[in-house]
DNA sequence: ATGCCACAGAAACTGTGA
């Protein structure tokens, strides 16, 4: 079974992108973000006339997350619980039968959190990590197949960016992000793409300025953490570096793993 | 220190992104 995720940068805009990615790629399960879309104006029948369900959460303007998926849904979840105050649509959960029992599926779009002195940017993506981290310790005790692939705006390492000292005082580089990317991994997740490469120079998003993408800057925030269950099953990652070359294209570029589950 | 570029929504600009 083939799951990605890909920070689209606008459903609406973007479309044609990507029914095109979907049959060049044909992955079974996709985790979207940025879909910049209420639900009602999602473009769902040129989804669907490919195959698969559709699962939104959407809202207006900014943000949203959708769940795209040949297998059928058994159960949706939308909204990262821990803060009834919350109005973004960062968050939604799918979970699908397998012949290995359940697949949980969330597609996740964490808050940038820039500028790191406005306290209610930077301290708004820290605390939207740390419930995260305890939604997922939860979510792990159910010990089923977990994936949780998005958007995630952290660059965890050095080495996931091409000019680290460029992004000393942003928000998606800062010790603390790091270290609360770090905790919620050591809950027990895989991280798909760190576990068959250690290589520099893998990265995920390129900004459309000053000519980021013809001069390799880029940094690798798109993740995929898998649960015990998931990594043991988990066989192959691979960046689709070359749609972000294709005319109007998203910031970052579709990441995919392959696990071997098969539909109920 | 800021803009570069892009999207959406309201409206020829602003907010947001990373």
């Amino acid at each position: 079974m083939k799951i990605v995720t890909w920070n689209i940068n606008g459903v609406r805009a973007r479309i044609g992108n990507l029914t095109h990615w979907l049959t060049e790629s044909a992955p079974d399960m996709v985790c979207l973000q940025e879909i910049k879309s209420v639900d009602e104006l999602f473009p769902r029948a040129e989804i669907e006339a490919l195959g698969y369900n559709v699962e939104t959460n959407g809202q207006k303007s900014f943000n949203g997350v959708a769940i795209l998926s040949k297998l059928p849904f058994d159960e949706v979840n939308r909204g990262l619980p821990g803060d009834d105050a919350d109005d973004h649509a960062r968050f939604i959960e799918g979970v699908f039968s397998t012949d290995q029992g359940a697949l949980r599926v969330a597609s996740l779009y964490l808050p940038n959190g820039n500028p790191i002195d406005d306290e209610r940017k930077f301290s708004y993506k820290l605390a939207w990590m740390a419930r995260l981290e305890r939604w997922a310790e939860e979510r792990l005790r159910l010990e089923e197949a977990l994936v949780l692939a998005g958007d995630y705006n952290v660059i965890p390492e050095p080495a996931d960016a091409r000019f680290p000292e460029n992004w000393l005082g942003d928000a998606l580089f800062q010790p603390r992000t790091r270290q609360a990317f770090r905790r919620l991994k050591n809950l027990g997740f895989t991280e798909a793409v760190r576990s068959v490469t250690d290589s520099a120079g893998v990265y995920t998003f390129w900004d459309y300025q000053a000519g980021a993408w013809q001069k390799n800057n880029g940094i690798r925030i798109d993740h995929l953490l898998l649960s015990p269950e998931a990594a043991n099953r988990f066989s192959s990652a691979s960046v689709e570096k070359h749609v972000r070359a294709w005319e109007k294209p998203s910031d970052h570029v579709p990441v995919a793993i392959e696990l071997s589950l098969r539909p109920a």
